[in-house]
Parts: structure tokens; sequence; C-alpha cells
RNA sequence: GCGGACGUGGUGGAAUUGGUAGACACGCCAGACUUAGGAUCUGGUGCCGCAAGGCGUGGAGGUUCAAGUCCUCUCGUCCGCACCA
């Protein structure tokens, strides 16, 4: 019989189906695993990544499920976002109907790969039913005051007329039309996820174990705790003055304070409210004003280019020396960290440096260089001895520091805080295919939520997508609704929401089963069971934001009692890229594979074991046709040499001492690759290892010709093989086993033992031969055994010593000549 | 600039704790079977060398009987963040 595999995974896939194969068992007191890999988007066809993520997913989910663990393997779609607009307007499509059929087809191809999902738990975030309980959770949030609406300073784009998320920003620009970004002051809804930074900081200890370092260093970086000294710089009088006694002054933060009298100037964020004060009250003449607009319209990347800076009149006291210190606007300071304004010490750090060179700044050092220490031209930034600083001369920098802040402290000058880079999550987008955020606006009682009961707020069908301004604010009807409060007529919030809040809680609706669907999210019990995911396999791309929203959101959730851990996540797996001539696959490189073809000319199954097999996930993946072609080969073997092994339903009994040579190590090889597999799967996750140890034992029963031993060997392999190629093994293990196989399988002892043992033999670590001792000789033996062998390489030289690593070599060490 | 990952044959990659470097596969070479093969099977294949032997895990040192693995320095590639006060 030939090895046909559109017939065979045909077949399969439809007894999966008829038989629902894969639904996970309601029966709680099983043990569990919950297997996920992130939902796709439902961009239309599905791509190499995809087919990589699945595949890894599925491998471990069927794995867990022959160890006889109650396993969830959910699948959904992504489904809101700006890519259904863009296509759209492109060609035209509703955005719903684009949506859905892309569903629909990638539906499809998924069914072709065999992957083990779960089917009735299936939904997409664009579900009316979906968006009704987010809704509602936004309510819940806006309750606790979670979610609050403020004025921020946003990526527009001028042409598009719209705001942009930071991702949608592409060097500066407008990721569509190219048009450079400027900041633009908008009311725009946030979640608190400050209020979180340090438990999402501190959590990432409980996640040590189970996920890359890599990705938990991003996140510590992300959110960036930083702590140090904030006090308050006072105007002088003339200043105080000049503003009309509006300001006294304002803060600064610093993480250097042991420089603080090398402060000689400070400088304010163009955006900084005595900036705006001035400005608006004509306390400013029209060129410094022109120059702080040019700042405040530039785009990001344009005010990293060159640093510019203009004088404000208005100066401050330094609160120790009582030194008179000018004030300026400056492009490099930012407002949305710490508050907008800085303490800038020249001497020591190198943007305060190179500002108040191009000024012609004063510049006053007061730390000394160790004497070790390279002094080149510029700010010296490391640690040292202080001087010019009163009381606090010879102090190290460090002792400085929190002698300073003590100081500070003591004096009520000025106190320790704590700085995060992490800002408050704005989710307001000014599109149309988003879930709406659920509020209404009415003249009489302002702001206001909608009811629970009045939920989803869905979007109309009715719109027209033009890529420009909002489509629910243009649309004529949809926002006039009733004041849920007050009964009066109001309008409806036309902004929807930033697609990651759909991503944030998608993994705890797949633990809802059928008996609650309808009626509710999840329920806590569901949730106790199946919760946290145990493997979640996803691209390194979502290293930062997705996984610390969906962290956040399980922190609120748990806050708002609706569950009890704190990290969704328990291991996570970053798979690599899947690239071809060393670049990754994409449509305008013209370097992509078509999964659908690569399934139809040689099937899923070698479509699934060339990607694991070329590389362990967690590494980049080079495409290669030949090697994809190697592994068809593979199983082609597999099917043919079946030929060898015969029916039964039990493993065959196997006298090993009878065996001969070939024999014991065939099986060997077969126990080996056993042992190995338990590993990866739990462990190490290489799957490609265990593939080669598979296809190692392979080779080995191809140089015997016992039945009995073919026959343990391919109960075993088929096994082990099933959660990668799982089409091939069912209809081999169906014919040959029928499907008894597939449970643990106990590692046989015996035949990792043997009689003999092939030492390496070196002098000096350089190795020179081998030889065969016996298990049972004693170390003399072998090391005079070893010197014989080894007589040519120490002949007249004096032993020096004799070294025996049991089972692995001898190693003599001579001197002389 | 800060942080992280990684450098092993012609290629993808093996090598749990320091212990026979290159498993497994691709490619290539040779042979067999074939009307034919881009099918299948068998054998070979790190580099230099006729051989003996020498050299080999980005580079330079070091520790050790023994280093791909540990330490120091250095070069390169990739990724993330970035005027963060």
């Amino acid at each position: 019989m030939q090895y046909n595999p559109s017939e065979i995974e045909k077949k399969w896939q439809q007894f999966w189906s008829e038989h629902r194969s894969f639904e996970p068992s309601e029966d709680v007191t099983q043990k569990k695993k919950y297997i996920l890999s992130m939902f796709p988007f439902p961009s239309g066809r599905l791509h190499m990544g995809h087919v990589r993520n699945y595949s890894i997913g599925d491998a471990f989910a069927r794995y867990y499920r022959q160890q006889g663990y109650n396993v969830l393997h959910p699948i959904g779609w992504d489904s809101f976002g700006m890519p259904a607009e863009n296509a759209a307007i492109k060609h035209g499509a509703h955005p719903k109907q684009w949506t859905y059929d892309n569903i629909a087809y990638m539906c499809h191809e998924l069914a072709t790969l065999g992957l083990s999902f779960s089917k009735e738990r299936e939904f997409a975030t664009s579900d009316e039913l979906y968006t009704k309980f987010e809704q509602g959770f936004i309510i819940d949030m806006f309750d606790q005051g979670l979610l609050y609406r403020k004025k921020g300073l946003l990526n527009w784009c001028p042409h598009d007329q719209t705001v942009l998320a930071n991702e949608q920003v592409v060097e500066g620009c407008c990721w569509r039309c190219d048009t450079p970004i400027i900041k633009k002051e908008m009311y725009q809804y946030y979640f608190k996820i400050t209020q979180y930074a340090d438990a999402l900081l501190d959590d990432l200890k409980q996640l040590k174990s189970g996920w890359p370092k890599q990705v938990l260093t991003m996140q510590e970086n992300w959110i960036g705790k930083s702590e140090g000294l904030a006090f308050t710089l006072l105007f002088d009088a003339q200043s105080q003055e000049l503003l009309n006694h509006n300001s006294k002054g304002f803060e600064v933060f610093t993480t250097r304070p042991d420089t603080i009298y090398g402060v000689t100037y400070t400088a304010l964020a163009p955006e900084h409210d005595i900036v705006t004060y001035m400005i608006e009250n004509g306390l400013l003449d029209d060129a410094t004003i022109a120059a702080i607009t040019a700042m405040k319209n530039s785009s990001s990347v344009e005010r990293q280019k060159s640093k510019s800076g203009v004088p404000l009149n208005l100066h401050v006291t330094h609160p120790l020396t009582q030194e008179t210190i000018p004030v300026w606007v400056a492009n490099f300071v930012l407002m949305d960290y710490g508050s907008g304004a800085v303490m800038a010490v020249p001497a020591h750090d190198q943007r305060d440096y190179d500002f108040a060179t191009q000024y012609d700044l004063h510049v006053k050092p007061v730390i000394k260089p160790r004497h070790n220490a390279s002094v080149e031209a510029g700010a010296y930034t490391e640690s040292g001895e202080l001087y010019n600083s009163e009381r606090f001369d010879g102090y190290d920098s460090i002792e400085a520091q929190s002698a300073i802040m003590a100081y500070f402290e003591a004096e009520q000058l000025g106190k320790r805080v704590t700085n995060y880079k992490l800002k408050d999550w704005g989710i307001s987008r000014q599109r149309y295919w988003g879930a709406p955020i659920p509020f209404v606006h009415c003249d009489t009682c302002g702001l206001v939520m909608e009811k629970k009961e009045n939920l989803p707020i869905a979007l109309p069908d009715d719109v027209d997508i033009t890529g420009e301004g909002n489509p629910l604010e243009n649309h004529p009807t949809w926002k006039l609704c009733r004041c849920p409060q007050c009964g009066g007529d109001a309008t409806r919030e036309c902004d929807t929401m930033d697609t990651f809040v759909e991503s944030s809680w998608y993994f705890l609706r797949y633990c809802a089963s059928a008996c609650n669907w309808e009626r509710e999210p999840f329920s806590k019990e569901q949730l106790a069971y199946w919760m946290g995911v145990d493997h979640y396999i996803g691209g390194i791309e979502h290293a930062i934001l997705h996984l610390l929203y969906a962290r956040f959101f399980t922190k609120v959730f748990r806050d708002l009692g609706y569950l009890d851990f704190d990290e969704p996540f328990e291991k996570l797996l970053t798979q690599g890229m899947v690239l071809k001539d060393g670049a990754k696959m994409s449509k305008s490189k013209g370097n992509t594979v078509d999964p659908d073809a690569l399934v139809s000319q040689y099937g899923a199954d070698t479509a699934r074991l060339f990607i694991l097999f070329a590389a362990p996930p967690t590494q980049e993946l080079e495409w290669n046709d030949n090697a994809v072609e190697g592994a068809y080969r593979f199983l082609k073997r597999l099917y043919d040499r079946s030929s060898h092994v015969y029916a039964t339903t039990t493993l065959p009994k196997i006298e090993h001492a009878t065996l001969s040579k070939e024999q014991k190590f065939a099986r060997k090889k077969v126990y080996e690759a056993l042992v190995r597999a338990e590993e990866v799967y739990t462990q190490r996750y290489t799957f490609n290892t265990m593939i080669a140890g598979v296809m190692e034992a392979m080779n080995a029963l191809n140089e015997q010709e016992n039945s009995d031993v073919w026959t343990e060997g391919y109960w075993i392999l088929l096994a082990i093989l099933e959660p990668i190629v799982p089409h091939i093994c069912w209809e081999l293990s169906e014919q040959l086993f029928e499907r008894c196989n597939f449970k643990p399988n106990t590692v046989i002892d015996e035949v990792f033992e043997v009689d003999t043992i092939t030492l390496g033999l070196s002098v000096n670590g350089k190795r020179r031969s081998e030889m065969e001792v016996g298990v049972n000789e004693t170390q003399a033996a072998i090391v005079n055994k070893a010197k014989t062998a080894l007589e040519k390489w120490i002949e007249g030289k004096v032993i020096v010593k004799e070294i025996v690593v049991p089972n692995k070599l001898v190693n003599i060490v001579v001197k002389g000549s």
C-alpha cells in the first residue's frame, strides 16, 4: 500500500469531527491541561507563522491527551481592527462581511491541518455576544475608577483625520498614508494600568521559571520603574510677579540627587502648564512663541534629531545654594514622564551637557572622576567623590544620594518618589470596526455609563467607510439615544476600543462551556478549573503589549472578584519567525510559501513534521523546500516499513537476552526515543531532537528483522509521533494496534543494560583511540588495557595521571619527550 | 546609549551536570535497480594531507587531566526600548 496523505488526512479529520474527539470533558475532577496558541487575526489566509504556532500547540495538546489529561485546546478569532476597515476603503467590502468571510475561509484552512481544537468554544471577538460581555467589564472597571476620560496628547494623522496607536506610527509617520504624525490634545478613555505598575513588575517573579528571560526583561524595561527625588523649584520674586502670582514654582524629578549642586539651569516641556499660561497671557514675545509652537508640532522623530530650546525670562532659586537659576523650554523634556520638567546638570549628564554647550549655559562640576576613570570631553556620568557641594563635600556619590534625599525630606524640601515609564493605556479609537465604548454624553448629566441591561451597544451595519473621520460620528442616527440616567436626549460615545482590549480576556472566555455560554462570560468555577493557561504559544512580537495587557486584566478581574489567581499564563513559549532566503516571509518580498499549496502537495503531516523538525520552536526557522521533501520521504518510509509489523492489541513480550546485537540496539534506540519524548514534551520543547531520536530508532529497526522488535518499535514510535503527525499515526495505529498504543508507555530498564561499553581513549586530553570493555571490568584492568592500546602515544613518557570517567573515557596524562 | 538573545561543517541543526564535537536531516559524491527518473535502495561525506598526522565550535587569553560548555577581554549578527531626567 502506498502512503496517500490526502486520503488518510481527510478520513481522520472527518472521524475526529464526527466523534467530537477534541472536546474537553465537563468533569472537573480530572487532571487538566489548558494549551493555547495565540488566536489569529482573520487576515484572509493562513501563513507559515500560523502553521508553526498551531503545530506547536497541537503537539502539546495531543501529548497531554495521550497522557490522560482533560485538555482544553481552543481557537477563535481576534476579529476587530483596522485591516478590515482598510479592506473596506480599498475594495468597498463591508468590514463585517470581509471579516466573517475570512474567518470561514481560514477555518477551512485550519481544518486541513488536522489540529485538535475544541470547536464548540470557538468565537470571534467581533461577535455581539463577546462585545456585550466586554462592555459589561468596561462598566465595572469604570465603577472601580480604573477607566477614566481625560484630555491627552495623542498621535494624530492630519491627512486621515484620526488618532493612531503608537504601533500604527511607523518612523513618525502614518502607516497608511505616510503623513508625518503630530501630537494632538484630545479627549480619550484610559485604563489606569499605572495603578498596577508595581504588581505587574513584582509578579514577573512568579513567571521566572515559565517565561523566557527576554520577555520578562522587556516587560520590566517597559514598566521602567525608577526611584529618585522629587522637589519643587520656587520662582524668585520677580518671576512670580511676572506670572501674576499664579505659580510659585514647579516640580522636578531626578535619579541623581548627588549631582544637585551642579544644577545650572532647568527646563520645561513645551506642553508644560506654565508655558501654556505664559503663551495664553501674552507673557512671551512672538519669536519665543513660534519656537515653542514649532517644538510642539514637530514629530517625535524630528524632536529627537536635534535639541532646541528657548529661555523664558523666568528664574528659580536653588533649594540648597539659593543661587538663581534660569528656566528654559527644551524640546527634549517630555511632558508625559515625571512632572514634565527637569533640573539640568550639564557637568554630569550628557543630554544636559549637549544643550548647555549649544546655548552657552554654565557648567558646574560637582563630582570628581575616579582616578582610573577615563575623562573624556563632555559630561562625567559615573559615580565619584562630591565637591562644590557644601556640607556633602567628600561624600561618595552613592552615599550622597541617600544623604541628600534624607536631607530634603527632613527639611521638607522634597521627597523620595518612584516614577514609571509605563503610561495609562489609551483605548479610544476613532474607528468603526471595534467594540463601542458604552458611554453616553448627556447635556444634563454629563458623561453617563450605559446600563448593563442595554448591552451590547452594537455597531450599525449601514455605514460609509471612507477612511476619513469617524464613521460612527458620521452616521446619521446611530449616536442618537436617551440618557440612561435622566431619559433626555443624549448622544453615544462614538469612539471604539483598541482591539487589544478583546485579546486581554479571550483566554478566560474559552473556559466557558455551552451550559452558560449565552448567560455569562465565564463562571468562577470554570476559571478555577481551567486557568492558568499551562502552555501559551505565540510570537515574540506580543512580548510587551498583549502579554502586559492580559496580565493587567487578570489582576483587575481578580480585584473585581471574578477569579482567584494573579497571573494568566504559566508557561510561555515564544516561537521564532519563519524565514525564507534569510528574510521574514512577506507578500511584498515575494518569498512566501503558501500553506494550502504545501498541504495539497505533501499533506498536513509533512508540513507539521518539517516545521517541528527544522529548528527548535523558539528559534528562527529557515524554509527549505528540499528538507520538506525529506520530511515527506520519512513519512513514506514510516508507512512502507509498517509491513514488518504484525497486528496486535498488546505490546509484544520480548526476551531481551535472546536477541542479537542489532535487535538489542534497535530496542535501545526505541526506548531512548521514548525517554527523550517525555523530556521534550514536558521540559525542553525541542521537538527537533525528539524527531531525530525517532529517526535514529527507525534506522536501527531497519538494521534487524525481528518482527516482535519491529512491532514493539512501531507501537511506541507511533505514540511518540502522534502529536506531531497525527493522521498517519492514527491510520497506522488503527490498522495495526486498534489505537491501543496511544497511552503512556512504560520505559523498560533492561533494554539499556549492555554487556560492553566503548570507551574513548585520550592522551593529555587529546582523543587517540577507543576500546570496548566489559561492564564489570575493574578500573585497574581498564587502565591497563588503555595503556596497551595507547602504547604508540605514551611510549618513553612518564605517566603523571590516569583518569577513568566511568562509561565515557580514559585519559592518560604524560610528561616528557 | 540601555537591555536581551545568539555566533558550531556547503546548509538547518545535535552535544541535560565540563568528559569520544558534528547526532538527525538537507545538499553533494559514488554505486545498485530502472526505458526513464527530480522515484527507491546501498555506501561515503568537518577541513588540510597520498599517508602518517595535523587543524578544528567568531577572535585573544585564562582555569582544568579534560572547555562548544566555566572565567576575563574582544569582534560580529539579530531583536526590544530609547532625549525616561
